[in-house]
DNA sequence: TATGAATGAGGCTTCATTCAT
DNA sequence: TATGAATGAAGCCTCATTCAT
């Protein structure tokens, strides 16, 4: 997709008018940003937006779907950066919070869920929650794990993280936020990591 | 204000209203409803809405309030209940899923976070947190939980109990659930309990 | 003073709300004062503003016909007090001067006119026009004026005070503003006066 | 920004919302006239009176002002006109009197004042006003004017062409308007002009 | 007569979307 | 493909007025 994008977007219109959205729909909520700023922000015109995409909606769901997929690739990318099992778990820890630091500013984007880009075809939550299941499932076949209703123990590792998130989100200065991300660690060790 | 309120309204005429937005913006979304739509399930004038609550927002606002002090006491109660350190847990997940239960059909009203109800006066979720926080504090000193950054801990714990309450809310029949809260405890317990 | 008094004295009650719908009114305008508001600072219910007058543009139209009232009296008044013509003419714009400063901050009430108190029954201006109508007649047939068409010289007079006034309002201080005075006099005379 | 304006409109749909609004207004009132009403009048869309003035109040200042502006021109012109300082009033004054009957339909527009127009930026009245003073002023120094000061002569010459106006709105036919016209010629002189 | 909670019609304004250029 | 002026449906909210108490 990115490479057809690219060839279909020489000028980085598409790439401008994701950005001009991230920052307006952070900023101001989904409401609270028309598709006039929108298309100013991003130095094109209203009409090119919707030669982008279909809607405003459409719009925030890929812009979504894009923060979804960093945060899965990290997640997937940091467990297979471990060893042991301990290793994997404190490698996706750092590698989540490492994406969410390079997102910081559009974070609140990430919470603009039911309401808006919540429908059929898209379930937000559903790519995490999916490499964080596939992970569990592999861990406890491999016996590091304690088994767990698979569904269940996904959904609550995921909001341990989501969790830490908005504690980490609201911490003054690095070492503080880096306390949130130990206890974690910790947390996350001790309630899935066998012995 | 809420006592002094509703000796104002004999008619329950407010509660009529808070019936119908729960009801209304639990199944169409906040953008999705409208006060006319509201007056007319309560069985009041568009005006009417305007003498009890300020604009559209702050009935939304009231909404949520209402549900999370649910979840507040629930919490608390449950909580309270136990006897050790590891019954109170298990009491509170308890307390927290009938409250959940009650309040199933409008829990997407839950879910309308940031792009609404979200202001300088209100911070979605800070209730609920806050008892927590207090129970972690308390059960840390008294030596049954690990000693972790209360806050950082509060909110890992409140993370895995939305993760577990958003499964439990798609899982078919009460048995399936019943394995989500199952599972929850088990978690809960081996993440912050002692011994 | 207050609450008590009033309800024993319901023509004190009518004094109140002319008094809060002449300071409203002329501080922001018709459409931007509402029924609530009067009542509110004339201290009754809204609904006994509709036992003292038919509706809202009803109590503007007695406001504007007091106001209106206040400056035919002094024109009448002020008129009579002279003996000689000149005199009169002099009488006449210091009673009406008197007046205008008895009301100075409730003045912007009466440029509240077309779009609100005229109507078949009543002709914002009509009454004091009439006034100067009669005087002017009145010197004409004496000889003590320049012989015009009535309805023009009364019309042209009663712009020159209306002028005046504006010019006065804006003075700063009571020593401008009696220059604005001085000047009205002596264009009267000039223009009207014979000899 | 109007010549810029009207470049940017060629097939004239801001004359045509104008022109709507200026008999709209007139008839019914600024309350009494809705936008709807105008968009339908101009054979335009609701939203293009919003791409074109940015409110309601906006749209009838834009009427004003344009209704004060041909006055204003008309009172100059008119005075540059005449040779004698004698001829210049009446040349003005019958510059102002074609100006009014061209206007005549829409007349009512011009007494929508404090309640609506007026505003820290816009002061009905005051370019006529203006252009009033400069010539009294210009007058005076040449020594054709007996000397006031010039605000309140200013401010009693606007009232007197104001009130004549008036009587010459409800005169019928033209030759009692041209009767208003004469008085108000010889009142002005014998006031103003020296000799 | 006084009250003030309730009413609901109706206005202003917004803004996603379209389409002729 | 890009543009942006034009559209018009739709919603929030106001507030004069009523009427049961």
């Amino acid at each position: 997709m990115t490479t057809a994008a690219r060839k279909m977007d020489p000028d980085g219109k598409r790439e401008a008018v994701c950005r001009a959205g991230e920052a307006l729909f952070a900023s101001r909520g989904y409401a609270g940003t028309t598709m006039a700023e929108i298309a100013r922000e991003a130095g094109v015109a209203v009409g090119t937006l919707y030669t982008l995409f279909p809607d405003k909606r459409a719009l925030l769901t890929e812009l979504h779907r894009r923060m979804e997929r960093r945060f899965a690739d990290a997640t997937q990318q940091g467990w297979a950066a471990g060893q042991t099992a301990g290793e994997r778990l404190d490698r996706m820890v750092d590698a989540l919070f490492i994406a969410a630091a390079e997102v910081a500013d559009i974070m609140p984007l990430y919470e603009l869920t039911r309401d808006t880009v919540s429908s059929d075809d898209y379930r937000p939550g559903a790519a995490v929650m999916a490499v964080i299941h596939l992970q569990y499932t592999e861990a406890v076949s491999r016996g590091d794990f304690h088994a767990h209703d698979p569904a269940a123990a996904a959904a609550i590792a995921h909001g341990m993280v989501e969790g830490a998130m908005r504690d980490w989100a609201v911490r003054p200065g690095a070492r503080e936020q880096r306390r949130t991300i130990r206890e974690l660690k910790v947390l996350l060790r001790r309630a899935f990591l066998k012995g």
